[in-house]
Formats: C-alpha cells, sequence, structure tokens
DNA sequence: GGGTTTCTTGAGCGATCACTCAAGTATATA
DNA sequence: TATATACTTGAGTGATCGCTCAAGAAACCC
C-alpha cells in the first residue's frame, strides 16, 4: 500500500553528517540541511524528527564509521602499524569535509550549554580510547611493546596526540603530515 | 562636558572574552552578553560596534594574555622550564572559563564558513608558535637542547602537543595533568 | 544654573531560527 | 480502476537573532 520514498536513507545520513562534522551544530541551519538533502521541512521532520536527532545519528554513525576504519587496519597490518598509520590516514582523507574530528568539535561547541550531543560525543571519544587501549594492550601481551606503562594511559596519550594533530591539520600552512609523522615514530619507542 | 562611562572598558572586554571563551561565538547571544556585562543593547553598540568587533577585541586580548604570560614564565624560570610549566598550567587556572583554547576553538567553530575571525584566531596561533620555536632556537643556542631538530618543527608539535592536552581535558573522566607531564617529560628528551 | 555633550535606556526593527500542518501526489493493494 | 497509505510540498508559526534609534539622564564647562 505504501508509498516508497523518495532517498536513500542511510545517504541522507552520511550526506548529514558531513555537513554537521563541517559547519557544527548551530552552524548549520535547517536551510543548508534542506539544501543538501534536496528535502523540504515537511519530509526532513517525518524522516528525522528534529535536527538534534538527526546530527545524533550522524554522531553515532561518524563513530561507528571511525572504528570501523581501525578495526579494518589493524586486520590488514596488526594493531602497531595501524595505529601508526591512522594519524596520517585520519588528516588525508579527501572525501572528508574537515580535518579536525567531529566528535571534539561537538564536545567544544556544545559542552559549556550542558547539551546532550556534547555527553554523546564525549562517549563516542571514550569508546575509541577502550578501543585504542585494547590495541595497547594486545600489542604488550604478545611483547610487542614494553609493559611500562599502562595500557590506558598509552591510550589517553595517543587520543590526546590524535586530537591534537587534527585541530593543527585544521590551520593553514601546517604540515600536519609531518606531526603525523612523529606521533608514529613516538609509537616505535614503547 | 562629556559624562563618563558607568563601566571600565577594560573589566567589560574580559568579561566578554570570558564568556565568548566558554560559549564560543554563535553560542553567545547578545542577551548572554546585555546580561554579562549588564549593558543595553545601545551602550553595547556605542562602546563596541558590534557583537563581531567585540568578539575580535577579546580574541585579541586572550592571545595578549597568554604570550604574556608565557613570557612571565619564561623570565621567572627560563625557557625549558617554562615550556614543561606552560601545559600543566594552562589547564588548572581556576578562574578560567574553560580548557581548551579560545584561538582553536574558534578556528573550529568559524573556519567552514570562511569567518574573518577565524582567521585571526589562526594568526594568533601562528603568533604562539613563533613564541614557542623563538625559545626552542634560544635553547638550541644555548646547547640546552640538540640541534636535531628544526626549531619550528619542534614549535609545531608543541603546539600540537598542546592543543590536543587542552581539547582531552575538556573531556570528563580524563586526567589531562597526567598528559600535561607527559609533554613536560618529552622535552627532557630533546 | 544654563547649555552642551556624552552615555544610557528599552521598545521595536527586519531577518532568520527550528518547526508544523493541511493539502497534494505517487504507489501500493484489492 | 478504485481506494488506502505513505510520502512530499511549501506557506506559515512563534521565538529569537543581531541591531537601531529617538528620547531621557548624568556629568562636564562657563
Amino acid at each position: 500500500m505504501p508509498r516508497k520514498p523518495n532517498h536513500d536513507r542511510n545517504e541522507l545520513i552520511a550526506r548529514a553528517r558531513d555537513l554537521f562534522w563541517r559547519q557544527g551544530w548551530a552552524g548549520t541551519s535547517l536551510k543548508d540541511l534542506e539544501a543538501v538533502l534536496k528535502m523540504k521541512p515537511g519530509s526532513f521532520y517525518a524522516a528525522f524528527g528534529s535536527k538534534e536527532a538527526l546530527f545524533e545519528i550522524a554522531l553515532d554513525k561518524y563513530a561507528e564509521d571511525g572504528a570501523g576504519r581501525l578495526a579494518e587496519l589493524v586486520e590488514a597490518h596488526g594493531a602497531m602499524e595501524a595505529l601508526k598509520r591512522y594519524p596520517g590516514l585520519a588528516i588525508c582523507r579527501e572525501e572528508a569535509p574537515a580535518k579536525a574530528c567531529m566528535l571534539s568539535k561537538t564536545l567544544l561547541e556544545l559542552q559549556a550549554h550542558g547539551h546532550p550531543l556534547a555527553k554523546r560525543a564525549s562517549a563516542h571519544l571514550m569508546g575509541m580510547e577502550e578501543q585504542f587501549a585494547a590495541l595497547f594492550a594486545q600489542m604488550q601481551n604478545e611483547g610487542e611493546i614494553s609493559s611500562a606503562h599502562d595500557p590506558k594511559s598509552l591510550a589517553r596519550r595517543y587520543q590526546s596526540d590524535l586530537l591534537g594533530l587534527r585541530v593543527s591539520a585544521e590551520r593553514e600552512g601546517i604540515d600536519a603530515h609531518a606531526i603525523a609523522r612523529e606521533i608514529a615514530e613516538g609509537l616505535s619507542r614503547l
């Protein structure tokens, strides 16, 4: 009986994610979304409920895809090589709408207002960190790196370096790949 | 003949800076500013011209004060000790309205729209980096650290680490001081 | 104290914000 | 083909945005 939607929902979410990633929460108006998604207000609200609901979906997709890319990298090259490559890849993907991390952008923009989306971004950052920690722990178990430091501590520092790198990559006139290389080299000294 | 302003302009700018620093550009409305500055719209626009003009003044003050604090630190403890202490101090000042750097927050929020304030923030970040580079160069000249790396390269990495630290410090449940200590230790290995 | 000048006040401007809903359209089943 | 069921449309909602300006209040000079 029903009529099929004109658009592919996954594709819509990906486009919304890219717009939110680039322009942030307040920097993205419904007009912007309507233009990019080619939807009128009515369809938009029927499909997603609200701007906030769509941002949340987009944020979740961002985190999920990021975790997936790291997992693939580990699958292909092992933990150490994956962690070494990840920083450089994070700032060179050409299809990416921004260099900086969407989670940190969201956190910085919305944290002060106690916005739920900031908490969600924070939770996703913690999830990433746990993924990193698991890899460091695995490398220690296999004797690939020294066990002098707590894996959680290594992950915290790696995450911090990554966030700094991706902010730096957003700046003009900065050779961010040089920083990425240094982060990778730092891993070798563990 | 004239009547004196009711408020101390420097104090007003400091309060505006703190509000913008915490809440960002779009997150701060004129209502917020009016409340914090205790000014009605008319006075506000007579004194500052526009929200954007005041943000620019606030941003400049932020950068100037930051540079001043580093210079004082160098004066008191020398270049190396200053660079070691700076990260920890940047995230523990209790009067500060946020842990993250106002320059990076502004850059991340406004860069995508090509907003002039983003360019200005970017320029200030470059100014800081040059200040760092000068200190690294000085330490090399005095033989305090190896001359294996370009001072500009060291400054770029230090800046990146600092930005990452200050984003991390904004997160909940992260021991940012541990990261600050690691950054300081890293300087010892130069 | 009168006159001048500046600062302060606050109602209100047009524009834009996120969002709603009644009407119209297309696709399915019967 | 007729009907039911989504989906799409877009004008329009109240609220808030940054901002203006005419009028009033306060401080200075003579």
